[in-house]
DNA sequence: CATGACTATCAATTATTTGTTGAAAATGAT
DNA sequence: ATCATTTTCAACAAATAATTGATAGTCATG
């Protein structure tokens, strides 16, 4: 066995589960892929997978060359990556996921910049707030907002994400002005259903740095932050949002900045990526592209 | 990086400390060689050796690519090693080295044969006593007769090594025969100088299974054990042979057996090869063949 | 139960890479 | 200085890999 890449490409089809998958997520076409794995199998002279059209399960000598060989290919690539000065060329396909609303919002208007800075790379871009699998899902790279606390993945801070509470200014008129966290029990709170759950607590922090935790309640809530934006917008109640989420809304007056003395613990905006040793040029220019970008004066920032 | 084969020749570059020789013992012409390594290089993107015409020797780089590649390339020869179910073709250029004698002797006639066997292998025979560092001379396989010292080498036993102790009918008349071990000091005794020394210390078993050690000497010494052969033949001296180096001696009258009460410990005739975990075809090919042919009853055993 | 959407493989063509050969340049030894 | 080696280069031939389009198998769905 010579080729190196065979082996990977047999990785990442146990990884996907699927050898179409795994050649698109290679960049190579399927009968490509289908054939180089036949080529392995030749080679070692012995049965890896066992394949129907629609589902792959790996022999038992498949399952041994996968568990020693992933050491192998890591190994090889850590060494290589040590070594190598200068990264290679920045191409193939960038397979992005990313936060729907703020993918749409601020990512999206970079992109057409990004391909023509990179004219060989292609982009594959999902827009999702679910999917945690990255590599399982053959992607790249996640563009994440919140904390960030799976430790399967290495994590780059983008930007910071800063919290803000805001209603409209209607919904304010008819059921005044929160002046501490504690008010807000009884207003309407606007919830985010997340994968985690209803988060119904929220966080402040006083003058003193000491934290406040008040749980709140409302009339409607949603796993879709947008829906929430409208309904705030609407005046029907409180809503804790991302700022960059709200700018525009705050900018223009639509919305109003409330308990501005109790600031809410900031997280960030992140690029996650599988652990790996090598990460292709592409996703680090990307990752680059985008922390230039947002870095030091992001957008919604005044 | 993707052709593991490529670091694989860059490490038998650096045993070999040539480009040539490296493109020979794997069977290259030494343009590919050339041009594979500086592909290796153009892909890391780092020079990993310093050449000259006349000379290499590798960058700080390079060194580190030997010392960490060799073990992966080691692991990756066992992984496959350990999966594939049956070997490839015998093919390629078998190279051994072999005792001059032994070789010239009892292999040589062997070889149409083997060659008669395997068509596509090709053959490069050294006769050679001294040279002990196989990997550092490119060679597969060594034939050497004696006790196996180095441990950096596997070795696989051929045959058992009688030797005796034997002198012409003439000398004897002369001298008279020598009855226990302690004899020998009166008689004139013809020794092998190895690269050990001067071998001038014979050890014999008595009856009752103790080690006897008895100090020799004479007015003949040679590292060559034909020279040494026809000196005893001529009536020189007392020797002490390999029952293979003397057999048709032995059995047409011109030497005569000594003390054959006190049997000499009985080394083997082995093959060597660098530890390597993938013993290619032709190798295994060629021991095994070896081994079927003096294994039970080699032809210098009555 | 048939249909449709995928999936893997096959066969034929095209593109790319790899290997060979012979020549040239460079180096150290005689 | 010449000679024997060694590495590299360049042009060509051979082998190999990738693409495309077609085929057959499999599962979910209506």
């Amino acid at each position: 066995m010579d080729r190196i890449g065979d082996l990977s490409l047999f990785l990442r089809v146990l990884d996907l589960g699927s050898i179409s998958a795994a050649a698109r997520s290679l960049d190579l076409s399927v009968a490509v892929a289908s054939q180089r794995l036949k080529r392995l199998e030749r080679e070692l002279g012995v049965r890896l997978l066992h394949r129907t059209t629609r589902q792959l399960h790996a022999t038992p000598e498949g399952m041994q060359l996968a568990e020693q060989g992933r050491a192998l290919v890591e190994d090889l690539e850590s060494l290589t990556g040590g070594l190598r000065q200068s990264a290679t060329e920045v191409s193939g396909t960038l397979r992005v996921t990313m936060s729907a609303a703020f993918g749409s919002q601020y990512v999206s208007p970079l992109l057409p910049e990004f391909l023509g800075l990179h004219p060989r790379v292609k982009l594959s871009v999902n827009l999702d707030d679910q999917i945690v699998d990255l590599v399982g899902s053959g992607f790249d790279l996640g563009i994440r907002v919140g904390e960030m606390g799976d430790s399967s993945l290495v994590a780059r801070r983008l930007a910071s994400n800063r919290r803000v509470l805001c209603a409209s200014p209607a919904y304010l008129q008819t059921h005044g002005l929160p002046r501490t966290p504690a008010d807000l029990a009884r207003h309407d709170c606007l919830l985010l259903v997340g994968s985690q759950g209803r988060q119904d607590v929220w966080h402040f922090t006083d003058r003193k740095g000491r934290d406040i935790a008040q749980r709140v309640q409302g009339r409607f809530e949603s796993n879709q932050g947008a829906l929430l934006r409208d309904a705030v917008v609407a005046g029907l109640g409180i809503a804790m949002h991302s700022l960059w989420h709200v700018h525009e809304q705050l900018r223009s007056g639509r919305l109003q900045l409330l308990l501005p003395d109790y600031p809410i613990h900031a997280t960030g905006i992140y690029a996650v990526m599988p652990q790996r040793r090598l990460v292709p040029p592409r996703v680090r220019a990307f990752i680059d592209f985008l922390a230039g970008r947002f870095g030091d004066h992001p957008p919604w920032e005044c």
